[in-house]
DNA sequence: AAGCTACGGGG
DNA sequence: GTGTACGTAGCTT
């Protein structure tokens, strides 16, 4: 029989001998099932003829003894392959069960033997094979087992086939968030238990649940609050809820680092079993510094990883907690409550304790609000690198691109080259390239700013000028040499492997634009389609660094260099011209050219722009990214250049657009980043006479003392134990105090502190904020409020001992 | 200047 | 799970 269905988690078993892969799947009527087909695993060796004959008769004798199953080749195969862009003959080697891969190619190896492809995920490696597309419709031949250790019916496939790439939409997702027990920001799963855990999920029909189950006995009328007697029973609340409620989705926010892997501690703590998977398998936790949760049969999306390493890059926010991401995103904030105060708040006076609750759900509900709205981009990813989502939500963009392009090796009969080993990666990475071209802008604040952009600059050059380590140094083209990089050429006559599936992808874009704008002008729904771009431009523009990249299979070191020139080159025509056309360049940097209008119109910079664009190859294209009445460029510390990358615009509407400056980074006091942002406001608005005076103002409150020490709070994480330290930071110093004060140090807890008033090293003045001691205004002054803003009142014309409230120094004062 | 260590998110 | 993040900021030596 055949049936059809989504599959969105995977695994591999070896069973009697045979190696099944199991595709947890989901059917058009919203139930589960498990299809399990057999698949063989393999590699290649690269054998030279003479020796083939002789090479076959040991892998066939060939038994390499291991702890569980000995491994064995099971059959080999001639095959020819494109290495490189060399074509050439291989072995494929079949062997008996995943693990015997790294052993038998291993072996081989200290025969003096290359070996490819042998370090690719089983179930990756299945994928690419057969061209399985997770969340999307596959066609599966076979019947259903009659008995299923699973907790789903079993379905056994002969075959299975893609039908379709159109994903699923509607899954069946929960979010979960814990609060645990964390007295002094001392967070430690060995010791504190989990005092409550939220549930929000959505089913398939749209059907909300909301659950919050506690142990602590208080009154309240929160509907969806459930109290138990102790944590023992909240652990096995949260067993059974998740075994009823079978959500094909997991979510939450930093599940894979904390909530996961602090229920799994507590558990073990209490030798309780979470046999959650749809095999009866326990919440898995890998450990060895990256943790990852999953629970088989059960899609572990944790939203932080994919936010922060796939969507991070589109953010405003630089930081990436729930409250500032949710805010972004989703436009909710979190629950204003002092989680400092839980423990407390749990020891003594529990009648308060319906604040935490409606917190902890809210927390839940913001991580499957986040889930479900970049569910299509998940998706989208997901779909073109051909991986299953739990491990490309994990991944980096190297690796995104890295399983795009083995995903389209397979049709191009491309074999993959071997990531580097150690001493490779060493030397990779003392290599290095030009990069990008920046004309230096000079500080000031400007008028009439306008501003051009190469469209997916680097992506264009590659694919237009045939980059790639297959088209490099043919014997054909040498006349065809970069710019700047005359040792340097591409291959004119064929386009190659890794351009080629870049330009698919640039193409793919363009169709899709296209389809946008008509989905637009018939008010059709484009959310899936914008996903779908995102995915194609982010994955597009990745393939530079990529080349670059020292971990990468296909690193060119002379691709990525020759990118670079060529953009170089392109930005410094485009500004020759520009000069030409009578216009004043201010600031240029890799794909960006900002210029003034001056007394022409702005239709004129975009004649300009068009006669560009006439000349230019390929796909590529120089388009207007805005005007800008104001914008301010600052100099870098210390410095008569403008310092790179840090400017402000404004445009027509007020709306600031702010780049490069600290009020955007962390570990600053909350005093500076606010100072900072309030002043780059004030001057951009042309209230420099405001922006001095508040300033002042600011610094007359600071040196009197009167600035609260919550604003001054410095907060530092101790990662080991205390004795461990070998170099003492101010925060070691701070958490000494609280071990004196009789506080246990825990690793993981975080120190705050403050710089106070004193004499000798800034560290050894480190002080505990509940430590009643005036704090260090030359320390904050010197070091966090004037740095924040003296290189915008510097544009201005405003000296630090203006700030100060000194005479203007002139000759000699100024060196000093 | 090089080399080492800590950081992120979570309570 | 055919495994062992990653790039950078800030400090010390």
């Amino acid at each position: 029989m055949q049936i059809k269905c989504y599959p969105y988690d995977f695994e591999y078993q070896v069973k009697d001998g045979h190696v099944y892969v199991y595709l947890y799947s989901k059917l058009d009527n919203g139930a589960k099932i498990c299809v399990l087909h057999e698949h063989q695993p393999f590699f290649f060796a690269k054998i030279h003829p003479i020796d083939l004959e002789t090479i076959k008769k040991r892998l066939d004798q060939l038994v390499i003894k291991s702890e569980r199953e000995e491994a064995k080749v099971v059959s080999v195969e001639e095959v020819e392959k494109e290495l490189l862009g060399k074509k050439e003959k291989f072995l494929k080697i079949y062997v008996n069960y995943p693990k015997a891969v790294p052993l038998i190619s291993k072996e081989l190896e200290s025969w003096g033997i290359n070996c490819y492809e042998k370090d690719i995920l089983f179930v990756h490696r299945y994928l690419r094979d057969l061209g399985i597309t997770p969340m999307t419709l596959v066609q599966a031949e076979g019947e259903f087992s009659e008995k299923s250790e699973l907790r789903v019916p079993v379905f056994i496939a002969s075959r299975v086939d893609q039908l379709s790439k159109e994903p699923l939409h509607t899954w069946k997702i929960l979010a979960l968030d814990i609060e645990t027990y964390a007295k002094k920001k001392e967070i430690n799963p060995e010791k504190n238990p989990i005092l409550m855990i939220a549930f929000y999920g959505i089913d398939e029909q749209g059907q909300e649940f909301q659950k919050v189950i506690t142990w602590k006995n208080f009154d309240s009328n929160l509907n969806y609050l459930e109290i138990v007697s102790d944590e023992v029973e909240l652990l096995k609340r949260f067993r059974r809820i998740m075994l009823d409620y079978q959500p094909d989705i997991i979510t939450g926010y930093y599940s894979d680092g904390f909530d996961f892997p602090y229920l799994k501690t507590r558990a073990d703590k209490h030798n309780l079993k979470l046999d959650l998977g749809l095999d009866h398998s326990e919440l898995f936790i890998s450990s060895r510094g990256k943790t990852e949760a999953n629970i088989t049969g059960c899609l572990h999306l944790d939203m932080f990883k994919f936010i922060r390493y796939i969507i991070g890059g589109s953010l405003k926010t630089d930081s990436y907690s729930l409250d500032s991401v949710s805010e972004e995103l989703l436009g909710h904030r979190k629950h204003k409550v002092n989680i400092n105060e839980l423990a407390q708040t749990w020891d003594s006076q529990p009648e308060k304790l319906v604040d935490f609750c409606e917190y902890n759900l809210h927390d839940a509900h913001l991580a499957l609000k986040l889930c479900q709205k970049l569910l299509s981009d998940i998706i989208e990813f997901t779909k073109l690198v051909n991986l299953p989502a739990a491990d490309m939500i994990r991944m980096r963009f190297s690796r995104l691109v890295e399983s795009y392009i083995l995903s389209r090796a397979m049709e191009f009969n491309v074999l993959a080259p071997n990531r580097p080993a150690d001493a490779e990666i060493e030397q990779r990475m003392e290599e290095s390239i030009q990069g990008a071209f920046v004309y230096e802008p000079t500080p000031g604040l400007y008028q009439d700013v306008v501003v051009f952009d190469f469209r997916s600059l680097y992506p264009t050059i590659i694919s237009a000028h045939n980059i790639g380590p297959e088209s490099l140094h043919c014997s054909c083209c040498q006349k065809n040499t970069v710019p700047e990089r005359e040792e340097y050429w591409f291959c004119e006559r064929e386009k190659k492997f890794i351009p080629t599936v870049l330009e698919q992808l640039i193409l793919r874009r363009v169709d899709l634009k296209r389809l946008i704008k008509e989905a637009k002008a018939n008010n059709e729904d484009t959310k899936m389609l914008e996903a779908r771009s995102y995915a194609l431009k982010l994955l597009a523009n990745s393939f530079y660094g990529y080349l670059g990249f020292y971990g990468a299979r296909w690193y060119c070191l002379e691709c990525a260099a020759s990118t670079t020139a060529y953009a170089r080159n392109y930005i410094k025509t485009t500004i020759k011209k520009a000069e030409q056309k009578c216009f004043q360049i201010i600031y240029a940097d890799t794909d960006s050219c900002f210029l003034l209008l001056g007394d022409q119109h702005l239709d004129q910079a975009k004649e300009f722009m068009n006669e560009i664009n006439f000349d230019l190859p390929g796909h590529m294209e120089l388009e207007f990214e805005g005007y800008f009445p104001r914008g301010i460029f600052v100099a870098l510390k210390g410095k008569e250049a403008g310092a790179k990358k840090k400017y402000a615009l404004i445009d027509e509407k007020g709306k600031m657009k702010i780049t490069g400056f600290e009020t955007v980074r962390r570990n600053w006091s909350i005093l500076a980043k606010e100072i900072q942002e309030k002043v780059l406001r004030l001057i951009m608005e042309d209230k420099k006479s405001q922006a001095l005076e508040y300033v002042k103002t600011m610094i007359k409150e600071l040196k009197s003392g009167q600035v609260d020490i919550s604003k001054l709070i410095l907060r530092t994480q101790i990662t080991r134990e205390l004795s461990q330290y070998s170099s003492i930071g101010p925060h070691v110093y701070a958490a000494r105090k609280l071990q004196d004060l009789g506080e246990k140090i825990y690793p993981g807890m975080m120190i705050d502190y403050f710089i106070a008033k004193g004499t000798g090293l800034v560290r050894e003045r480190a002080a505990l904020p509940e430590e009643s001691r005036p704090y260090d205004s030359e320390y904050y002054l010197y070091h966090q409020l004037l740095p924040a803003v003296i290189s915008i009142f510097d544009v201005v014309g405003i000296t630090e001992d203006e700030l100060l409230g000194r005479s203007k120094q002139t000759g000699l004062g100024k060196f000093f």
